[in-house]
Formats: structure tokens, sequence, C-alpha cells
DNA sequence: AAGTGGTCTAGACCACTCT
DNA sequence: GAGTGGTCTAGACCACTTG
């Protein structure tokens, strides 16, 4: 009953198989949000293993977060909230001390042929094109932080026909609902450059910015985006747990 | 024969007894570091329990970094390795743009008072004591950092007996060899301020440091340590893994 | 009461490392 | 070949949620 996923190998164990049937149908959506998923013993007789075995795949599909197991309920889909996890890490305060969340507005999106560097950060084929999005970040009307995004032009492209203003206010829900991909890690890199003029912030030449360059990951620990966001260090707070 | 860790309360599963057995054991170095634990079936024969549940067990202590299990060979004690997890999200670099590990140098260790603050941050009674550390992190012997530490005193009074020049250039691996504490995970806030002038740093009034503050937690998720750093942007970079 | 996930057991066989 | 951890199974009982 195992010949449909003989292409991912049989050298993989058994619960990474049925891991990975899951995971499949979940990125396909197939079962409702509010519903739980098909029981553990459900599962383990539809693909024919042991309880146990379903058990190990689904531990690891909880482990990455896709999927909420609840004693006495079920099994269910969690979607991702992006606001409580990635976004928080990046923030303002205003001068009361509060946290703000800047507004988003995106500026471009276009298709752009390879640039070495870029397509090597990405794992791409250094000819593969690419998506290109610039997009700033406003606080009571001001522009904060100028962001520079390229992405992998196949997983992408369906980007290219959402129009500016229905970009919404975070960027990783977009990717997940249009593009199917689900941005699961990150690296980031502060460093301070002097000297660089952005055309969205308009700043003076000589005032100190903030950089910060983000490889973004998939699931599959695939880097998906790669951003460089430039910005005024007035307000700057950047909080983040290290594990 | 689990009368001995009736202590730890009869409502954990066995498992989770059989793993703060093992941790304890593990933090009492009962075991050599360079061989092997006993194996999974000698460690459920000694607690009475089955292969499967010291299994669970060990897994958890794999979770937390504290064995590393290979196979064919056994399990192993894994001692922290600092410099490679939590300081690699804090470096400066030279004009050549290569990484560099600052110098850490102790100014000051002694004892003080309740500070309420802190006191708060590290969930301690009002009144309890504390360890006041001062220390500054040099490049090419100039100071690019200056912090100041707190630690609850009941935990590291022990440090009181240490001349600052027997501290070494990383601060973990002495809170864990001289007080049994394992830093395990941080959470790090940076901002930036100005109009602070720090009395190592020694730097213009008007300049914008960086400052960053972190509470650091052991393996039981208490916090332990609660630091603020100030440095100068100059060089900096801070880097960091999202997941 | 029925169904869910949570814990625990016992035992089989496999893959790897060492001697 | 002996010993280790890795995978997989089958089944018992418990704790929790819902009708």
């Amino acid at each position: 009953m195992f010949q449909s996923i003989a292409s991912y190998g049989f050298k993989l164990p058994l619960y990474e198989r049925v891991r990975l049937q899951i995971q499949e149908r979940l990125s396909k959506h197939v079962w409702d949000i509010n519903q739980p998923i098909p029981s553990e013993s459900e599962l383990s007789e539809e693909y024919g293993v042991s309880v146990g075995t379903v058990r190990k795949a689904i531990e690891r599909l909880v482990e990455d977060n896709l999927l909420v197991k609840i004693q006495g309920k079920g099994t269910f889909v969690k979607q991702p909230n992006f606001s409580a996890s990635l976004m928080k890490f990046f923030r303002y305060r205003n001068t009361q001390g509060e946290l703000i969340e800047p507004i988003g507005v995106l500026k471009k999106v276009e298709k752009i042929s390879a640039i070495p560097a870029i397509n090597g950060i990405l794992k791409l084929a250094p000819t593969d094109s690419l998506i290109y999005l610039e997009r700033v970040r406003l606080i009571d009307g001001a522009i904060m932080l100028s962001e520079k995004i390229w992405l992998p032009y196949d997983l992408f492209n369906s980007l290219l026909d959402i129009s500016l203003q229905d970009f919404g206010n975070l960027l990783y829900p977009f990717y997940y609902d249009r593009c199917n991909q689900l941005i699961a890690s990150a690296n980031e890199k502060l460093t301070f450059v002097k000297g660089y003029r952005d055309m969205y912030l308009d700043n003076p030449a000589d005032e100190t910015l903030l950089k910060i360059c983000r490889i973004a990951n998939n699931l599959e620990h695939i880097p998906v985006e790669y951003r460089e966001s430039f910005g005024c260090t007035t307000n700057f707070h950047y909080e983040v747990n290290i594990v």
C-alpha cells in the first residue's frame, strides 16, 4: 500500500514516509481547519501501519508546528500565526515606549533576471529568474524601514498577478496563501552602515543606518526568501529568543 | 524502587521521573565524559522500567542537549559548547570583515543587596541579595562593550572566591563549572540609547550606543542571569537564528 | 458510554560499531 | 559475534472530552 510514496525513496523509515504522506495532505488543505484530522487508529488502519508508527509521525509534525494534539479531542491542523511568531522579533516603540506594528506598504513587484550573489544565497541555478520586491514600513506615516526582497521566480511568480495595494500588512501569510510557502525559520544578521543613501528613507548621507539581512526558509529548510532591510536606529527595538 | 524520587511528585509520568533521575546524575557528573553512559537496557533494569520508557526519558535529554546518542556506540554526555552556541550570536568584525571573538575581562565582582527591578526580572524574593559583575570586552585592546551583570546570590556566591584575573574569556562555562548552572536559553532585546556615558567605554555623550538586555535561563527555564551590555555600533555584527 | 490522545510494557528485527 | 541504539509492532490501561 506504499507504492504511492515510492518516489520518496524506500530507505526512509516507515514513520518518516507516513509523516510525508500526512504533510502532503496538510499542504493540500485536505482537512477542515476546525475539525480534528482522522484519529491515530484510523490513520494507522488507512496506512496499514501500527498506531505507534503513526504517533511517531504525528509527533514530528507537532514539533514542526503543523499539528496540535489535544487530549480527549483529537489532533488539529495548526494555522501558522505569523504576527505572534516571526514578526514579533522586529519592533519599534513609540515615544511612550509602547510596541508598534509598523505598516507594510509594497512599492514594487517585478520579475528580474538572475543575480549571482542572490541566486547563490537562495541556492538556485545561476540562470534562474527572480522576483524582486520593494517595500517600506511606516510608523505614523513616516518611513522607518526600507526593504528589498528577492524570491525564486519558480515558487513565487503568482505574486506578479497581485496589484500592489492588495498586498497585506504582512508578507508571510501571502506567501503561504498564494504560493504555498510556509516560512518556518530564518537567519538574521544585523549590522550598521554609514554613507548608504536609501531612496525611500531619504536619509542624510552621514547617518548610521541599521541593516538587517534575513534568509528565510520554508518547512523543508530550503531558503526561499532573501531580504535586506535598512532602517533608522531611532526607537528601534529588536527582540529575540535564543534557544 | 521509586521511593527515592517521591519528592518529585508522583503525578509526573514515569518517563519524566526517570528523566529527572538521569538528569540528576548528569549534573553530579557521575559518568565519565568519554565513556558511554549505561545502555538503555541496563538503565531499564536498574530503574525497573521498560526499555521504551528509558528511551523516552533519554529522548528528552537529547532534545535538551544534555546527551548525544551514537548508533552502535552508545549514549554520551554532551558537554555544552558555549563558543559555538550562545556566543556565536554576538560578534564584531575587523576591517577585513572577519569575525572576531572579543576578549572578556572582568572588572568587578561583589555582593550587593536587592534591587527591586532586578529581583523582579530574576523572579527572586524582594530582599534576596545579588551578585554584581562588571565586565568589558576588548578588540585589539580597545573596549568595545561594557557589561553589567546581576546574578542570584544564592546560586552564584562561589564566584566571590575567584580572583578577577582567573575568570576566563567566557562566563557561561564558569557558571557551569563553579555554580552548576547551565545556561540553556536566553532572551535578548536590542535598543539604542543616546546621552548615556559609560565609565569603561568613555564615549562622547552624543554618541548613539547599542544597548542589549539579556535574560538568560538555566535548563529548568529559570532566569539566572540579567545582563545589560552597552557598545559602539562600529563594526558591530549580530547574528541570530529564528526557529 | 464512547472516542480521543497519553503512558507503559514486551518483544522482534535491523543497522551500526567495535574487537 | 556481541553490544549498542533505531525501527516497528501489538496490546493494555489511564486521562480527558463530548454526547
